[in-house]
DNA sequence: GGGAACATACCGACCGGTCGGTACGGCGTC
DNA sequence: GACGCCGTACCGACCGGTCGGTATGTTCCC
């Protein structure tokens, strides 16, 4: 067998991430209970031996899911060209912007792995809740900076911090993904993103807002 | 055996009720999918066959969980005091400080049995589905008048609607609960309902926030 | 006494995990 | 450079237990 030619699928050594691919994909449509070993590996195209062989529990897939989870959407955002803005704050609403395009696709498509996983495990396996906590929050600590440096350029009302603010981000997004789920619209992730928008231009850009004002710059329904 | 004797528990006639008690506190800590039909029999000390002959399925259980869910917590809501302000903007901020009086308690007595739910069974049952549609968006209605009344007397920014704050306002909440149970603590929580408050009374009352103001209004830790 | 409200015993499918075995690639040896 | 060797990757039949659901009583109340 040839060693690097292209059109060989190369099957062998690829158990793993494809079966992380696979946990990615049914997790986020089916949940992680319903979720069977039987369907990781048929989704993935492998055996049950090669699942037990690189993982040693369903719950250790589930954490491992959760870290590449994290690994391949922190490259996404680290990755986007938003970080360009000199303006922190043009740079936290260009992340607002991104995750409004990153609405594309089915419901099981944009939501969040974690976000799903974690309501489900948060009490019976700590290891998978940790895992999902160290994702979001991680998370938001790569949002924290632009936060940090939009409070010292801008200022801020007392008590608003720049963790919080981040977090606050976070709460917002899954909350939205919950609402998503519940109404089958993804109306109700760009509506409450604008509101978030809304608010974080408020904090850091206050005039640009106008009460009762006419501008027309409605793109929600309703 | 007495009739109707004060101290008999009167146990015959209310396995249906006990039932849907212990799917809401059972489904609150490890979701639908993990609780069992033995498990919320023994919880709710009834038997199978008691299970059964109130509900045609599991599936049947949980659509009548989440009505059950609307009921008491809709129950809980109208009858608050908070409704007594004559200003709606101070409605809506007792609204909030009544959801943060609500976060007594351990994670699974505070969060959503719906928000739960919709998570695992969005896309495996339509019904359950549904079921948790109707509860959050019914609750969102239920927020909407105070909305609508707040924006007639106080304005509100171009593409600012009562239903999108009022459906915002629980998308903050399912938010919360997440990044709760992810962090095993309350106080992301209570962060976000404040950051919501601020968004709220700046939309409605912005000369109460000072940005770079010294009040010494912290309550948020970190 | 008849029907609603339960209780008990049980079933078949399924699920997480095991285990003995196989395919493959690299590496030292002569 | 062919060969033997070994470790890793992977296979798939199988097992013990669990789960949703059923069939058949039994009890209570009108």
């Amino acid at each position: 067998m040839t060693t690097a030619s292209a059109p060989a699928p190369a099957r062998r050594g690829r158990a793993r991430l494809r079966l992380l691919d696979a946990a990615v994909d049914l997790i986020r449509a089916r949940g992680l209970h319903a979720t069977t070993v039987d369907d990781l590996c048929s989704e993935a195209g492998v055996t049950k031996g090669a699942f037990f062989h690189h993982f040693e529990t369903k719950e250790a897939l589930a954490v491992a899911a959760a870290q590449h989870w994290h690994e391949t959407t922190g490259e996404l955002f680290a990755n986007a060209d938003y970080h360009a803005h000199a303006d922190p704050l043009d740079r936290i609403l260009g992340y607002l912007d991104l995750r409004v395009v990153l609405t594309e696709g089915t419901t099981e498509e944009y939501t969040c792995l974690v976000g799903t996983m974690v309501q489900e495990a948060y009490a019976s396996s700590p290891a998978v809740r940790a895992a999902c906590e160290a994702t979001i929050f991680g998370h938001a600590t790569f949002l924290e900076p632009e936060f940090r440096e939009a409070i010292s350029r801008h200022g801020a009302p007392a008590g608003v911090t720049a963790r919080s603010l981040a977090i606050h981000t976070q709460t917002v997004l899954q909350g939205a993904f919950v609402l998503a789920k519940a109404s089958g619209d993804v109306a109700v992730v760009l509506d409450s993103i604008e509101h978030l928008r809304r608010y974080v231009e408020q904090l850091f850009r206050p005039a640009a807002i106008t009460t009762t004002a006419t501008t027309t710059t409605a793109t929600t329904k309703e």
